[in-house]
DNA sequence: GCTGGACCTGACGCCGATGTCAAGGCCTAC
DNA sequence: GTAGGCCTTGACATCGGCGTCAGGTCCAGC
């Protein structure tokens, strides 16, 4: 298939595609006319890069998954490699979380301050004294 | 105060400095040789600034901050906006945190499931069948 | 008067993934 | 043969918050 196609398939673009080739991710044959040309094989693998890129892996982390798939494997995350990402990533996310939600306790605080002060005034000036 | 001693009491760089006025968030004075010339209410003002950024807020969301602190306010989140950019940033946050959140569990799952893949290799492989 | 440090403006670089434009080649249908 | 749709490469643009360099000014101390 062409790289319109595919980028259809795969909900990306042929932009993207380039790009990935241009990184080293894809493999790409040309047809005799010089026009990229791509199989079922390179429709997963694009599938696993943007499966990853989803979830807010950066491009060279999917690196090991697609070498992975090339390599023959029916998945790209049973190699050790893939797993090590997959480690370092949820270690990131957690992190990321944990930042997050002190950032979030820290806001819900400054609102929750605020909230009560508007009452206090609120209540001020029922009372005639605002 | 000059533009070094105000970048060393707020733990930031004359590059940044330069570049929040830039963007309107600080009102520069200028001594008669030209150079920058700060006070206290600018170290504030810049206090704010970092400390917003520090959290994850864009510099453009600190303006209401600036701009509630300039007008005359103890505090940059008194007023109506700075609450409002509050609110926008939780929510934004928490969406965040519940997007991580499900990429973590994923990633757990992911690797959990490789996990019990290798032990019962291991298994097998201890029993000879490996 | 000279050195050196802090300051000035202006401008380019960076990161990452992609959009977008330009200028052209290929192929199909009419 | 020509219109138009898909393809090609190459290159510049985007976003944000700076870093960093170049070339020049200002001032304090010796």
């Amino acid at each position: 298939m062409r790289i319109g196609e595919l980028a259809e398939r795969t909900g990306t673009s042929s932009r993207s595609l380039r790009y990935y080739e241009q990184q080293g991710l894809l493999a790409t044959r040309r047809t005799a006319n010089g026009y990229r040309d791509y199989d079922e094989s390179d429709l997963r693998l694009v599938h696993q890069i943007r499966e990853l890129l989803a979830i807010g892996f950066g491009l060279e982390e999917t690196r090991p998954f697609v070498e992975c798939l090339r390599a023959g494997h029916a998945s790209g995350d049973v190699c050790p490699a893939s797993i090590a990402v997959y480690r370092r990533k949820l270690a990131e996310v957690e992190e990321c979380i944990d930042r997050l939600t002190s950032v979030r306790d820290h806001l819900r605080d400054q609102l929750d301050r605020h909230e009560a002060a508007a009452e206090e005034s609120t209540c001020r000036s029922r009372h005639g004294r605002g």
